[in-house]
RNA sequence: GGCGAGUUGGCGGAGUGGUUACGCAGCGGAUUGCAAAUCCGUGUACACCGGUUCGAUUCCGGUACUCGCCUCCA
């Protein structure tokens, strides 16, 4: 059996993983909070843990492994966008509104996870369908004398738990002196944390034996977790920022409750955009579906499995930088991967040198360096089945460039190659050079194939294509805000625009070509 | 302030107590009517200081810098 080695966060070392039962190894990973489109940084997480879960089930076999990753949807911001809503006049009951929200970004998330090539989990648990459990295990901690009621919350007694602080190596007393946090006057301790808390009429609530309310964020997971895995489980997952206070608490609560919950803590490390830590003032926020629609500073359309290897080209335990120039040199390499593995079948096995690089802690950038290897030794076959390993599929990286083109300049555009084959074959080199500048005038590039030319369109013009888009979609739109925003946009990558006044009758513009651009470019060649 | 992570060549990014990572870019060559694409070849590295060692980028200690968490942000 192949052996996978694991980095635990709570042990702080490698080890070994040795499933509690090899027939059914079993998984929980922390899930969103169902409010807003997943941003980029939320990928990273699903995308890792995505990758070890498909390969473990490669070594354990598909039937052998439980993936669960819940939906938080119960929460302050989910109440906020619908209470929004309805006082902007939307129909329906608060309570409507919040399952209509709720359900919309599930179907987001599922949408943009999808993209990026992820497999859905086992399951997918949604908080509100757990209360009664979480009651249940609220219930018991308190009369084990783990947890308290006061003033409508229940806390949990953070003394009564020795091993607090474990796993993200923090103690008590340290972190009260640190603390910034105003005490609530109820609390026995100020490191107590909320299981239960009291919750308006207006809001969504739950009858409980200490009023009507609704379950703390913690004792979420570790309800959902054991109703689904049981008492004990092989593998706790998610980001960095969760091992505390998050996966603290859930151990807390889990171990106070009598579970040994779960052998293995992995988490992976956080994701920066061009250097600096994504938020909204830097300009530097994006959510997965901007960068799918080309909604981003880079400007272009970004598929999701280039998505994907950029995430996997940086090991899971590193920060990771999210930047245009990663992006544009992964989509570089799988458009090479891809035409190679054209028509090829994959192979029956997995190789070898690759399988050893993943199950090493998920070295997902040794196996891709693994990935060239076995292209330049022409083992096709191999490569293919090897990226299916990896989630990588490169039959959705969508068509070529050349699509982008209505069909009568695409036409114009074979036409003219057709003309510069014939030229060239009566050593008419002076009109097959007029034609080929001409190409590249209007920035069409023309690979010379033995059996015939093939063209596609520059990347550069369909950058600027795509930035006229969106600068003509601003101006048009008459927000001033939003179109200097565009142009800056634009401008910072070197494309700059003038003749604004014309952009809605034509898409008149300095130094970019357009379709009408390069129509005009290649008529003039005849 | 407390806790933790990191610092590898022009860029990205693995790994190792002594031997080429790899990719991109660059440079040289092949090919080509000239190019493009492709193929072949190729240089530059392990933040700083000290220690252990025959030998350290790799182990240990310290310094500097960067980053994250400590606030229901993955």
């Amino acid at each position: 059996m192949t052996e996978i080695t694991l980095y635990n966060t709570a042990t702080r070392s490698k080890e070994r993983f040795d499933p509690i039962d090899p027939n059914d190894v079993r998984m929980y990973v922390c899930g969103p909070t169902v409010y807003d489109r997943a941003h980029i940084g939320n990928a990273r997480p699903v995308i890792v843990f995505d990758t070890l879960f498909r390969l473990l089930r490669h070594v354990y076999g598909e039937g052998a492994v439980t993936y669960v990753r819940n939906f938080t949807d119960v929460d302050d911001k989910i109440n906020a966008t619908a209470l929004a809503r309805k006082e902007a006049g939307a129909p329906g009951t608060l309570e409507e509104l919040i399952a209509d929200r709720t359900d919309e970004t599930i179907g987001w998330y599922h949408a943009d996870m999808d993209a990026l090539g992820t497999l859905r989990p086992s399951q997918e648990p949604r908080a509100t369908a757990f209360i009664g459990q979480m009651i249940a295990m609220i219930d018991g901690l308190i009369s084990k004398g783990h947890a308290y009621a006061a003033e409508g919350h229940v806390l949990f007694r953070v003394r009564s738990y020795e091993q607090y602080g474990a796993l993200s190596g923090r103690s008590v007393d340290d972190m009260i002196a640190g603390a910034r946090v105003e005490v609530a006057p109820y609390k026995e301790d100020p490191m107590d944390f909320v299981l239960w808390k009291p919750s308006t009429d207006e809001l969504p609530g739950w009858e409980s034996p200490w009023g009507r309310g609704r379950p703390g964020w913690h004792i979420e997971c570790s309800a959902m977790a054991y109703d689904l895995l049981g008492e004990r489980f092989d593998i706790h997952g998610g980001g960095n920022d969760l091992q505390f206070p998050h996966h603290e608490n859930e151990i807390a609560q889990s171990k106070c409750a009598g579970h040994a919950f779960a052998n293995v803590w992995m988490h992976n490390e956080m994701l920066q955009v061009e250097g600096k830590k994504m938020s909204k003032s830097l300009g530097n926020f994006f959510t997965v579906r901007d960068l799918l629609e080309g909604n981003w500073s880079g400007g272009w359309k970004v598929p999701g499995e280039v998505i994907r290897f950029v995430f996997l080209s940086t090991h899971y335990r590193k920060p990771m930088d999210w930047t245009e120039a990663k992006a544009r040199e992964a989509e570089a390499t799988l458009r090479k991967w891809s035409k190679a593995i054209e028509g090829v079948k994959p192979a029956q096995e997995v190789d070898p040198t690759l399988l050893e690089a993943l199950t090493d802690d998920l070295n997902t950038a040794g196996a891709i360096a693994r990935l060239h290897a076995l292209l330049k030794e022409e083992d096709i076959a191999t490569l293919h089945r090897s990226l299916t390993l990896m989630g990588i599929n490169l039959n959705a990286l969508g068509e070529g460039a050349t699509g982008e083109l209505s069909s009568d300049v695409a036409a114009l555009v074979d036409e003219l190659i057709a003309e510069r084959a014939l030229a060239r074959k009566s050593k008419d080199f002076a009109r097959a050079d007029a034609l080929r500048d001409g190409f590249v005038a209007a920035g069409i590039r023309v690979e010379d194939r033995a059996e015939k030319a093939s063209w596609t369109l520059e990347k550069d013009v369909i950058d600027s294509a795509n930035y006229f888009q969106r600068v003509r979609a601003a101006y048009l739109s008459d927000d001033d805000e939003r179109l200097q925003a565009e142009l800056k946009k634009a401008s910072d990558a070197g494309i700059h625009f003038s003749q604004l006044d014309q952009l809605d009758v034509s898409p008149a513009w300095r130094g970019i070509p357009s379709e009408d651009h390069i129509r005009k470019t290649l008529e003039a060649l005849k």
